[in-house]
RNA sequence: CGCGGGGUGGAGCAGCUGGUAGCUCGUCGGGCUCAUAACCCGAAGGUCGUUGGUUCAAAUCCGGCCCCCGCAA
């Protein structure tokens, strides 16, 4: 099988290293252009880039793939299927339909449900026990297409979005290697559009915590911000970055209320339930156990946080 | 030149209008107690990131360098 990939971060490379390992040949690999990261604004290529360039495979990295040069490239290379992971890029009709076997797509999902740019980070936030990866055949939709094969995955109790990223971007590399080489053999099937829901891109003023919400849902959108952007609030105009937390005993407290300040900094929250803060990173300051930023930090019991 | 916070006993912080350092926690010893993660008493432990300079004297003022982190991307 000749394969055109198409990915851009982490999750998308361990599936391109997969079918670099398999018997098919990878002609091309699409990634998004370099981008400036970290605080030195440093051009960084994406992993996928360097994954490609490692192996020797060319790499194409358009801005965009709707003025026909990208078409030209593909039509040149005529491969039998493109498959897509995390590209971020939305492919136009007459790349769709150039390949044989068309375009397949890993997603981070159990599709029809979590369609959409952070399927991972939400479906925690949501405070899902179980998700899983989705390959179908791409359709001009978002992330509606056939499904080709599912595989459900069991989200850990205390399972991070970033943990959880790993584990599905391996589950996910072997589904689609699986797939795309018994592509002949599966039945695509419809999803059902009454079951579908959409997973919104992250921002970052969705990760500012809200302590009238229930101790369980904060302790999911702690889990499912992490790593990016994490959940935070302010305390006196700094924000506190949460990066562990668990949900504690009852409270009457008002929500916001601090009720505990020992070994961790305990919240009230809106359902009458504690939630305890294990481990935080002030701004400016690295990760810190709560107990540690209580001993630099008094904050007195009956504090109320307000955002 | 993107903006900003910070590097002080094991940890988190204060001290920074100059005169060799303090708090909370931890550690060790002792005491109280049926008992204790609680309480009381005591102890150990710091060349204050590094390097020059100003000064009678610098953690504290000035310059260079190294490192960590937040925002922004």
């Amino acid at each position: 099988m000749k394969i055109v990939f198409m990915g851009t971060p982490d999750y998308a490379a361990v599936t391109l290293e997969k079918l670099i390992k398999s018997d098919n040949e990878i002609a091309a690999v699409f990634a998004q252009p370099d981008k400036k990261v970290g605080r030195k604004q440093i051009l960084t290529p994406p992993p996928v880039k360097v994954v490609a360039e490692n192996n020797n495979i060319p790499v194409f990295q358009p801005e965009t793939l709707r003025d026909g040069k990208a078409l030209e490239i593909l039509k040149e290379i005529n491969p039998d299927i493109i498959v897509v992971v995390a590209y971020g890029k939305i492919l136009p009709e007459e790349i769709l339909n150039l390949p044989k076997f068309g375009c397949v797509n890993g997603h981070a999902s159990l599709l029809p449900k979590y369609r959409g740019a952070s399927p991972i980070q939400w479906c925690i936030v949501c405070g899902e026990e179980v998700t899983g990866v989705t390959v179908m055949q791409m359709d001009k939709g978002m992330d509606t297409g056939d499904i080709l094969t599912q595989r459900e995955v069991k989200i850990g109790e205390n399972e991070t979005a970033e943990e959880l990223f790993d584990r599905l971007s391996v589950i996910s590399a072997d589904l689609t290697l699986e797939t795309i080489e018994n592509i002949e053999n599966i039945t695509p099937v419809k999803q059902n559009e009454a079951e579908a829901s959409y997973a919104p891109i992250i921002k970052k003023e969705m990760a500012l915590l809200d302590f009238t919400k229930s101790a369980k849902e904060l302790f999911c959108a702690i889990r499912g911000y992490y790593s990016w952007p994490c959940a935070y609030f302010f305390l006196e105009g700094k924000r506190i970055k949460v990066i562990k937390s668990e949900v504690g005993d009852t409270t009457s407290q008002t929500a916001g209320t601090v009720v505990g300040n020992t070994d961790s900094l305990d919240i009230a929250c809106g359902d009458g339930k504690i939630l305890k803060l294990l481990t935080v990173q002030p701004e400016g300051k690295g990760q810190m156990t709560a107990k540690q930023m209580l001993c630099g930090n008094k904050i007195e019991k009956g504090y109320v946080i307000n955002g």
